[in-house]
DNA sequence: GAGAATCTTTAGATCGATCTAAAGCGAATC
DNA sequence: GATTCGCTTTAGATCGATCTAAAGATTCTC
C-alpha cells in the first residue's frame, strides 16, 4: 500500500533532499547550478536525484521566478513550406538556448490570433514570436507592451510600429529581379499577385514598382493570381494577349510562379526561350520545377534563426532600443529565365 | 508609488474575489465554468474580470490540478511538408479542445528525442505525440509507460508496441500503386528508395514486394535515391539500362519521385508515355509536377488529427487499451503514368 | 415550525519550486 | 581570544491557483 503509494506520487525536490541529506533550499541551487555548493554537496544531490528519478516541475519554478523558458511562436499558415522553414528556424535557435517552443496557427484570422495571444499569456510564455496575419489591428503591439509581453515580428510587420522586427529586404530582393531580367533584354515585365495583403505583400509590390521606374520602365502590367493550385488554365493566355506583350513575369511566390510556368508550357510556350518567370523565395519547388525556377531566394530559416535571437536578447535587456534586422536576398538564376526574344 | 506597484504586480484571483466581494473559491469556480455558482455572483466576478483586466495564470492552476492543457509534439523533420501537415492537423484538432501544442524538431537524431522528451516532462505536458526517428530504442515507450506519461505514436511506430498509433496503411497504398500500374499493362515495376529505415519505409517496401508477388511480378527492381535534390543527372539511366527492363517506378515519396521524372526528362525519355513513375503521399508538388505525377494521396492532416483525437481519448480514460487508428489511402491518377509501351 | 434537502459560498491546506535574510563554520587577521 | 571574512547551508515565506470539508442560505416536506 504504502510503497504503492510512494510510486504515484512523484518525486519532489523535498524527497531529493531527504535523501541527500540536506535542505530544499541547496538542492534547488544544485539544480540551477549555482557557484554557492561545495562539489561533494552537489555530488551527492545529483546522485540522489538520478537514484529517486527525479524530474525538475518547471510549472512550479516558474511561479516564483517569473521565467519559464518557453517561446510563443504565432504562424498564419502551417501547410505553407515558407513558414515551415522560418519555424524551424525559429525551433532550432531556441532549443539552443533551452528554450521551448508553444506554436499556434492563426489561419489567417485576426480572430483566432488574438484568442491565441491569450492563451499564450495565460501560459506565461516569456515572450511571442509573431507572424502577423494581413489585417492585425496596430492595436495589439501597443497592448502587447502594456502586458509586458516582449514581441518580435518575424516575415510581416505591421505598419511602422515601434517594436522588433527580423525581416527580408523584400524591396532589394524584386530589384535583383527586375535587374535580371532588364539584363537579359527584357522591357516589359508582368508581376503576379495574389494572396491575402499584408506588409511583404505591399513591400513586394512596391518593390517592384521602384526598380521598374527606377529603369525607366512601366510597372503596370499586373495580373492576379491564386495563391496555391489549382490554377485557371488562362492564366498564360491573360498575360499573352496583354497589350503590353510582357516577355517576363516576376511572381510574388515560387508556387505562383511554377503554376505560372506549368500555365504556359500547357499553351505551347517555351518557358526560358520564349517567355521568362521569376519565382520569389526560392523554396524547394523552385529546384524540382522544370524548367527550374530562377528565383530570388529569402531565407526564411534565417529569417527565424534572426527572429529568435532578437527574442532572446530582448529578454536579456527588457530596456533596449528596438531592432529591425533585414537580411538580404540573393538571385539564385536557374532555366525560366532567358534573353528576351527579339521584337518584330 | 503604490499605484504603480500596484500596476507591476500582476492581477490574481484573489484581486478579482475581493473586487466582486467574494471568496477566492467563488471566483475559482467561476472561471472553471461550475453549474454550482448562482448566475448573479458569476455575472459580477466577470465583471470584476474584465474590469481588473485579469488573465489566468495556467501555471499556479497546473500545480494542483495535474492537467496542464499541454500537448508536446516531437517530428524528426520540421522543414519536410509531410510533416508539417501532419503537425498542423494536430494543432488543429487540439486547439478546438482548448489544448496548446509545444513543439520540437528531433532532426531524425535518437539523443535529441531523449532529452526533448526530458524537457516535455519537466514542462508537464500531459501527454506526447511522438513521430518516432529511425533507430529509437523500443524501450522508450515502457519507459514512457513508466513515467505515466500518456504517448501517441504517428505516421511511425517502433516495433509492435503496445502504444497507441494513429498511421497509415502504406501496405494498401502500395498495392494501390502497383495495380494501377499492372492495369496499365506494366509488367517490371522499379521500386525507387532511400532516406531513413523506420516503420513507414519498411511498410511501403514490403508492401511493395508483397503486392508485386501477389500478382507474380519480381519485387526485385529497387534503385537507390536521395530524398531530395540535388538529383544524381544518371538516375533515369540506371533504370534504363537496368537488365530487367522496367517501364515504371514507384517511388517512396513525391519529391522523389518528382525528382525521378525530371531525371527522365533530361534523359530524353518522356514520362508517361514512355516511362511511368508514381509518387507517394500526394503532397502540392504532385500536382505541380510536369507531368503532373500520379500519386498514392496518404493525408498527412488527417492523420495528425486522428493522432491528437486519440491522446484527448487517453486523456480521458487512462486505463483503457491501446487502439490504432489506420486510415485508408487513394491513388490519384495524373500524367506520369500511362499505358506500358508494347515490347518488341 | 422543526427538520431535511438543496443550493451556494467559503476558510484553509496544498501543490513544488524559488527567494530572502540570516546563520553556521573554519580560516585568517588583529 | 575576539573579530572579521568568505564560503556554504538553511528555515520559512511566497508565488497563484485548486481542493476538501464544512458552513450558511434557502426551499421543501410533513
Amino acid at each position: 500500500m504504502t510503497s504503492e503509494q510512494r510510486r504515484a506520487r512523484r518525486v519532489t525536490l523535498l524527497d531529493v533532499a531527504r535523501e541527500a541529506e540536506v535542505s530544499r533550499a541547496t538542492a534547488s541551487l544544485v539544480i540551477r547550478k549555482s557557484p554557492l555548493v561545495a562539489d561533494e554537496t552537489r555530488r551527492r544531490v545529483e546522485a540522489a536525484m538520478d537514484r529517486l528519478g527525479y524530474v525538475y516541475n518547471m510549472g512550479a519554478a516558474g511561479m516564483r521566478a517569473a521565467r519559464s523558458n518557453t517561446v510563443g511562436v504565432i504562424v498564419p499558415n502551417l501547410a505553407n513550406p515558407f513558414f515551415a522553414e522560418m519555424l524551424a528556424g525559429i525551433e532550432q535557435a531556441l532549443e539552443g538556448a533551452g528554450m521551448v517552443v508553444v506554436l499556434a496557427n492563426s489561419r489567417e484570422a485576426p480572430a483566432n490570433q488574438e484568442t491565441i495571444l491569450r492563451r499564450m499569456r495565460e501560459r506565461g510564455v516569456d515572450g511571442v514570436i509573431l507572424c502577423p496575419v494581413a489585417g492585425t489591428r496596430p492595436a495589439l503591439l501597443g497592448k502587447a507592451a502594456g502586458w509586458k509581453l516582449p514581441v518580435v515580428q518575424a516575415l510581416r510587420h505591421v505598419s511602422e510600429s515601434e517594436c522588433d522586427y527580423a525581416g527580408v529586404d523584400y524591396a532589394g530582393g524584386m530589384r535583383q529581379a527586375v535587374e535580371h531580367l532588364r539584363a537579359l533584354g527584357h522591357r516589359s515585365i508582368a508581376f503576379g499577385t495574389g494572396g491575402p495583403v499584408h506588409s511583404a505583400y505591399r513591400e513586394r509590390l512596391a518593390g517592384f514598382c521602384a526598380a521598374m521606374e527606377a529603369r525607366g520602365l512601366d510597372p503596370g502590367v499586373t495580373i492576379e493570381l491564386p495563391v496555391a493550385p489549382p490554377f485557371p488554365p488562362e492564366a498564360a493566355r491573360r498575360l499573352i494577349d496583354h497589350p503590353a506583350r510582357p516577355t517576363a513575369a516576376i511572381c510574388f511566390s515560387d508556387v505562383m510562379a511554377a503554376c505560372l510556368a506549368n500555365s504556359f508550357a500547357d499553351a505551347g510556350v517555351a518557358v526560358g526561350a520564349g517567355f521568362s518567370i521569376v519565382g520569389f523565395d526560392d523554396l524547394a519547388v523552385a529546384e524540382m520545377a522544370r524548367p527550374r525556377l530562377t528565383s530570388v531566394a529569402t531565407f526564411p530559416g534565417e529569417v527565424g534563426e534572426a527572429a529568435a535571437r532578437l527574442l532572446l536578447s530582448r529578454l536579456e535587456s527588457p530596456e533596449r532600443g528596438d531592432r529591425r534586422l533585414i537580411s538580404l536576398t540573393r538571385l539564385v538564376a536557374r532555366d525560366s529565365t532567358a534573353a528576351a526574344p527579339a521584337r518584330d
